[in-house]
Parts: C-alpha cells; sequence; structure tokens
DNA sequence: TCGATATTTCCATAGTTATCGAATCATCGG
DNA sequence: CCGATGATTCGATAACTATGGAAATATCGA
C-alpha cells in the first residue's frame, strides 16, 4: 500500500460523518446498508450522504451494489486491514504488534 | 478514546508531510528528531513544519521537548495505540484481529 | 550584550472540503 | 407510459487547511 492510498483512506475515515457511516458498514457486515438508510440513521441529508459515500468509495473503503432502486453499501474489509497493515508497519515500529500494544490487546479481548 | 479525538488523529496522519514526519519519529524512537532536521529531511520550509508538527501535537500523536536550540520532537507511541485500538474494535469488526487480519499478520511477520 | 542559530508565530493567499437545495437520473409498480 | 421512490450530480457558498516569507521569540557561545 503506497502512501498515497494511505492518506486517501485516512482522509476519508477523518471526517465525523463518515467514521460513523463506516463504522456502521461495518457493523453491518457483508449484507451492507442502503444510501437512505445511512443518510436517515446519520440524520444528514441524502446529497450529503451520497458525497461522503463517495469519498469512502474512491479511498476504497467501501463497495457498493444496486439492489432494485436502493445503493447498498458495505465495508471493504481487506482495504481497510490493508491500512491497518501499513499503520502497524510504519507507525507502530517502536512497539511491535505482538506484545502489549492495541491490536493484540483487542484480540486477546475479543477472544475472552 | 472518543470518535473526536480518533478523528482528529486520523486528520492529522491524512497528510503527505505528516504522515511522512510521523514514520520518521516512530523509527527514531525515543530519541526524536529536532523540527529542524525534519524540515530539512522533508524539503519542507521551516515555517510549513511548524505547522504540521503542531498539527500533530494537537492530535496528541507527539511530543515535544526543548533541548538546547533545537524543539526534539517525538512519536507518543501509547496514542498511536489509542488510535490503533479504536480502529480494530470499531472498524475491523467483521474480521476480528486475531484471524487473518493485519494486526496478526505484522505480528508474526515481525516475531518471524 | 551581541550575533548566530533554531524554531515558532503572524499574515496573506491559494486551494480544498463540507453543506445542502434543486435538478437530474434510474428503477419500480401498475 | 406515468408517478413515486431512492440516489446521485450540480452549483453556490461557507469553512477549513496548506503554504511560505517576514517578523518575533528563545537559546547559545564568546
Amino acid at each position: 500500500m503506497h502512501a498515497e492510498v494511505v492518506i486517501r483512506a485516512l482522509s476519508a475515515l477523518a471526517q465525523e460523518h463518515r467514521l460513523a457511516a463506516f463504522r456502521l458498514l461495518v457493523q453491518a457486515g457483508e449484507e451492507g446498508i442502503a444510501a437512505g438508510v445511512l443518510a436517515e440513521k446519520l440524520e444528514v441529508p441524502a446529497s450529503s450522504m451520497s458525497f461522503h459515500l463517495a469519498q469512502l468509495a474512491n479511498a476504497g473503503l467501501v463497495s457498493q451494489r444496486r439492489e432494485s432502486r436502493s445503493i447498498i453499501y458495505s465495508a471493504d474489509y481487506s482495504a481497510m486491514n490493508g491500512l491497518m497493515d501499513y499503520l502497524t508497519e510504519n507507525c507502530c515500529g517502536g512497539i511491535p504488534c505482538g506484545e502489549d500494544a492495541a491490536c493484540n490487546t483487542e484480540a486477546k479481548r475479543r477472544t475472552a
């Protein structure tokens, strides 16, 4: 993953509504969530939501599919993992991920 | 870690020069790097570098100390781990960190 | 104290991003 | 085909971010 792509992903997530939308999409899993539903849940006008979803899509963090009149968005886990990979490798250098750092703490907490 | 803080950290990293600076600081470890050295390495005017470092500091990702005439910046690993924590917990939900996801892949690669 | 060095603050400016109503496009049911 | 529904695109505007030179601040050595 190049720095340029990483920056686009970070920029995409660095916004209140987009971070919130992405969290919901991650929770929703494969099934995804329609644009209108996201707009309603986040109390954002449809055109604004569309703008934000386009940013997330442009960053490769979400994919979309049409289902009748709705457009369903879903999180792209591999893109997110690519981002985590980059951050772990380049920005967590001093405290590698296998000891007491974030990722592992989470992993343990999760399986506990 | 609240969403607000997370967004500030993501915004801070979502910029070419700041991401590059932070990577260097992570590599440098406790010792840190002086503002002027960073400016020179990244080929950015001193005042611009100062601006970017202020953003990183504001996000809590770096700390600074004066050492004679220089101001030495160093990465705050715990803040970065806090960010990783949040992302793992909120944005990697579907594929928890203990299986094939980024963090663990990294951890294994690192200790191998 | 003076001059040099390291950095930040100030300021103007250019560029980018967010917002949201209105217009447009796509799909469906009848 | 028509009206309704779900979504995007357009366009204007406001807000924020990045840039970099000049001035100000802090520290040092002599």
